[in-house]
DNA sequence: ATGCAACTTCAAGTCAACTTGAGGTCAAGC
DNA sequence: GCTTGACCTCAAGTTGACTTGAAGTTGCAT
């Protein structure tokens, strides 16, 4: 029940280059080898989702690997999980109104969308950043 | 009424030569010179705002660069918009997923994330990629 | 008119996240 | 037993998005 590189990487949809990568840099590690091979278990298909989900996110793979514990479940840092939870969110809030900016933009028959206030509404909100966002380098 | 780099520099939190950086590479102009030095619109704030959400997004350049009109205007390819419009509110709800995922991580007690099903059920939000998200490298 | 801070250009450097390539190993099917 | 394909390592190359540095210019205050 064991998967090979091949496997996960068909499974996954990660080239077998980017899993030797992860593994190199922690994010991931493989349950042992068959000869020179690397064997892997299952969860890592898991791992993977979420890692890849860290990444579409704006995270870096450093910040990802911080959030695993090195026996591989997620980080018990109760503070950290939930200050990154609330950055995510304000995030998300955030795509939602690029999202609206967007959809307006494709709708509205206005000669310039800046002079639109529902237009503006969208990009104010949209502007906003938090705290936690800024810190982001 | 016009803007010094440096101005657009601290109204918008982006270092000068990234402004700089961002004209060469089409994304902003600015609307004249006096002698050497660039002058810009208060309007350049606004798309600077833009610019930024995209990239934290996860747009690069190039994509966001396509978005906006030769003349400054947001793109009037309404089927581009709308498709950019989903791309973005799929990320989103998947980040809201994670961020459950995070929020639940903090707050669960039980022994492995892996086998509570309130967390399996997170994780299956998160997992779903849509065909446009696969698209993006 | 003189200093100097804020601008300018242009080339080169940096960093993260991978990818590519050369050269080698191994197990399975013919 | 030998080829083939999927794996391996390790070093070097690539890309996008900037940043840095050197060397020059300019506008405003003293």
């Amino acid at each position: 029940m064991t998967l090979d590189i091949g496997d996960v990487s068909r499974r996954s949809g990660l080239p077998p280059s980017t899993l030797r990568y992860y593994e190199e840099k922690g994010l991931i590690s493989s349950t042992g080898r068959r000869g020179l091979r690397r064997l892997f278990d299952q969860s890592i298909l898991q791992r993977l989702a979420l890692i890849t989900l860290g990444r579409e996110a704006g995270f870096s793979l450093e910040e990802i690997a911080s959030m695993f514990t090195p026996t591989g479940k997620l980080s018990i840092d109760r503070k950290k999980c939930l200050e990154k939870a609330d950055e995510l969110e304000h995030l998300a809030k955030r795509l939602v109104s690029v999202s609206n900016v967007l959809r307006h933009t494709a709708a509205c028959r206005a000669p310039s969308h800046l002079e639109c206030p529902s237009f503006q509404r969208y990009v104010k909100v949209a502007e906003k950043k938090s705290h936690s966002m800024a810190k982001r380098k």
